[in-house]
DNA sequence: AGCACGCCGACT
DNA sequence: GTCGGCGTGCTC
């Protein structure tokens, strides 16, 4: 009887491939484990997910398995069905989660080198070979062992190679020669758990309601699975995750912890390790190799019980689990786009739910997907709300007034008469896109990403946000020659200027992409702020999400409904998230104050913001989703089709279009339309808005028109952490 | 993705 | 006849 394995590779492929099982591998060939097979003409590295006697379909020719790296599966089966069911869910490569899910030692792929045969040399020397040909035989002889294709490629200056390299072959010329993959993995040292567990002085924080988390708890003592959401403010909400990550610990089991950032996981560690005296693990996509090593073997001595960090961490192997919590569930950093594209909060989820651990989504300001879906499956744990102790002042401010307001400007000098450090945000660089030809009226756009160039003073250029593609501001219109002008516009540079104005002797922070352009000059801005050098900064969203700034009497709030204009049904919530995140920037003080300037101080969003009124923002957008039929009361995908040519592109698009109609009534279309971000480095994008009443209607139609055609796509699918509400939620 | 294959125009 | 670029389709 012959054995077959089924077996995904690291590729964007979402197929499986089915092999047979040499007599030699039986053993060792089961679900998990690593193996090479031969793809089409090349040995590629990939993962067994299924083994089976069942035959092949009519049609499929089998080849055998050339190699089983591990003798046993390098995860267990039922960290090979969360991964299986993240990829099916996001309709992303199993292959591809996988592979992010191997520790660095083992994520070394086959490689393949091009090397120069004999013959190739003594022609190259005779002078026998074609311009191209000779190019890449000069490239071998240099590299006695050998180039992989892409290397190759890239030293021939990025042309496509492969009809040379392969007629290369065929003529005796170069030779491609396989290299076999990394080998098993070396034994761990297993510990087991070390000792007793100590309980310090730790997770001082009490719980104001006492009792709300006992289902939870219980959950996790008696090590059954389970999802819930706390929801409330940071004191409370700490308190609550401390209580559970205490229970998980104290019952034997590991604790995986996502957060939004890296920083936060890192203090989360290391309290935890002063806390218990036990080992904790931090894991983020930024450290090296050699530091993501050390995390795993840590984690396989069995000595850590806690492992904190960002979505990449939601594969680390921790040992068993018994609670998957997720912080700040609202950050869209949670999400990964490119492939393999997955969502770490739908991610921990799955995870819990496949290895019998609990999972609990926290937030002060959930996404109102999370918090319909937990109220409807009664998942919600309210731990509190405090009230916010510092002023917060809306200002109605019309776009075309000073950059800064007089009630602004007044409250600035009177924190800064005070020495009180001030912070100001405002979502744009430079000086906003203001610049126009007199003659024709045209903004000028970037050559290759079509979105209008902004005015840097600097220089006296045009910058491009997008792709940094630089002119001259003092050219000619493109269009019709006439003369271009900048009208003063708002963004963080007018208003660095403008407080120069105001006052003279007071030193400014700028805090943007292109003043903190680097590490260290992002580090040197934020000391010289927090020693008070400079006590006033100015930045945009990037210093919403940086780590170690320090709190300020006094924020300001310039135009947030520059958030609202953007195209996207979330746009709301986005804009109630980034107004409550900057807020958050105030001391927590009864002196401290907050000043929100705005044109549009009527909207919901920004007027429940100011507020602190999470209930009340999620009142009027859930009603809002509701009457137009978005999620959660229906099921959406975004298809982004991508190419150089817009011709093709444009003929493309409506073949998809046309396909999507037929595939099924439930479904509707809108677009193609330009993507937010039409262009970008000469690649266009074209989106598609897929709306139906639930996700099953809307994998139908992908999976039927989708395949047929071939362009760059990605798919992203409506949020919802708890799994897809039922198609009549509404 | 990466690779083969086949087509076509350009060059010798 | 080569050579080299490019679009298309497949990989168990």
């Amino acid at each position: 009887m012959t054995v077959f394995a089924r077996v995904v590779f690291p590729l964007p492929l979402e197929q499986a491939f089915l092999y047979a099982v040499p007599e030699a591998f039986r053993e060792a060939a089961r679900p998990g484990a690593r193996v090479v097979a031969p793809l089409g003409a090349r040995r590629q590295n990939g993962f067994i997910v299924a083994v089976t006697d069942e035959p092949p379909a009519a049609g499929i020719k089998v080849k055998n398995l050339l190699q089983v790296l591990d003798d046993r599966p390098f995860r267990d089966e039922r960290f090979l069905e969360f991964t299986g069911r993240l990829s099916a869910e996001f309709r992303s490569s199993w292959g591809e989660i996988l592979q992010t899910a191997l520790p660095p030692s083992l994520s070394g792929k086959t490689r393949m080198a091009v090397v120069l045969t004999e013959a190739g040399r003594e022609a190259l020397e005779k002078g026998g070979l074609g311009p191209k040909a000779r190019l890449l035989a000069r490239a071998l002889v240099v590299a006695p062992k050998g180039l992989s294709p892409l290397a190759l490629r890239r030293r021939l200056g990025g042309g496509d190679i492969s009809g040379l390299v392969s007629r290369m072959e065929k003529t005796g010329l170069v030779a491609v020669e396989h290299k076999a993959g990394p080998g098993p993995r070396p034994d761990r040292d297993v510990e087991g758990a070390a000792g007793a567990v100590q309980l310090g002085l730790a997770f001082p924080e009490s719980l104001r309601q006492a009792g709300v988390l006992d289902p939870v708890e219980r959950a996790i003592v008696d090590g059954r699975a389970g999802a819930w959401y706390v929801f409330g403010s940071d004191r409370p909400r700490r308190a609550a995750f401390q209580a559970l990550v205490r229970r998980a610990v104290a019952a034997g089991g590991r604790v995986l912890f996502l957060q939004p950032e890296v920083a936060p996981s890192e203090s989360l560690a290391a309290g935890f390790k002063a806390d218990y005296g036990r080992q904790a693990v931090v894991f983020h996509g930024r450290m090296t190799g050699r530091q993501r090593e050390d995390a795993w073997r840590t984690l396989q001595s069995g000595r850590a019980a806690l492992a904190a960090g960002t979505r990449s961490a939601l594969f680390l192997e921790t040992g068993p689990l018994r609670l998957v919590a997720v912080d700040g569930e609202q950050e869209e950093s949670y999400l990964q786009a490119e492939s393999p594209a997955y969502d770490a909060r739908r991610g921990a989820v799955l995870r819990a739910e496949a290895e019998g651990a609990v999972a609990v989504l926290g937030s002060s300001r959930p996404t109102v997907e999370a918090m319909a879906e937990a109220r409807r499956r009664g998942l919600l744990v309210d731990v509190g709300t405090e009230p916010r102790r510092a002023a917060v002042t809306v200002v109605d401010h019309a776009g075309d007034a000073p950059i800064i307001s007089r009630e602004l400007e007044r409250r600035l000098r009177a924190r800064l008469e005070k020495g009180d450090p001030a912070i100001l945000f405002l979502n744009r660089r430079g000086y906003a896109a203001q610049v126009v030809c007199r003659t024709c009226g045209r903004t000028p756009r970037c050559p290759r990403c079509d979105i209008a160039l902004v005015y840097h003073k600097t220089g006296d250029r045009l910058i491009c946000h997008y792709c940094n593609h630089a002119v001259d501001a003092g050219r000619a219109c493109d269009k019709c020659g006439g003369e271009l002008v900048v009208r003063r516009g708002a963004g963080t540079q007018a208003v660095e200027e403008e407080l120069a104005r105001l006052f003279p002797k007071v030193p400014v922070a700028r805090f943007d992409a292109d003043a903190a352009s680097s590490p260290g000059e992002r580090e040197r801005l934020l000391a010289g702020f927090a020693k008070g050098q400079a006590p006033i900064l100015v930045g945009t969203q990037l210093l919403v999400h940086q780590p170690g700034v320090p709190k300020a009497g006094l924020v300001g709030i310039l135009r947030p409904e520059y958030l609202l204009g953007f195209s996207d049904y979330r746009a709301a919530q986005k804009t109630f998230e980034a107004v409550s995140a900057m807020l958050g920037f105030v001391r927590d003080a009864a002196d401290a104050e907050a000043v929100i300037q705005t044109a549009g101080p009527a909207h919901f969003a920004v007027a429940a913001a100011a507020a602190g009124d999470y209930e009340a923002f999620y009142g009027r957008e859930i009603e809002f989703r509701r009457v137009l039929g978005y999620p959660p009361f229906a099921a959406l995908a975004e298809v982004v089709l991508q190419g150089r040519d817009v011709r093709a592109l444009g003929a493309k698009s409506r073949e998809l279009r046309a396909l999507l109609q037929k595939a099924g009534p439930g479904i509707e279309v809108l677009g193609p339309a330009f993507a937010p971000v039409a262009r970008v480095r000469d690649v266009s994008r074209v989106q598609f808005i897929l709306k139906a009443a639930g996700r099953p209607e809307l994998d139908r139609a992908l999976d039927g028109t989708l395949p047929k055609i071939r362009l760059k796509k990605t798919v992203t699918f409506s949020y919802s952490p708890f799994g897809d509400p039922p198609s009549n939620a509404a």
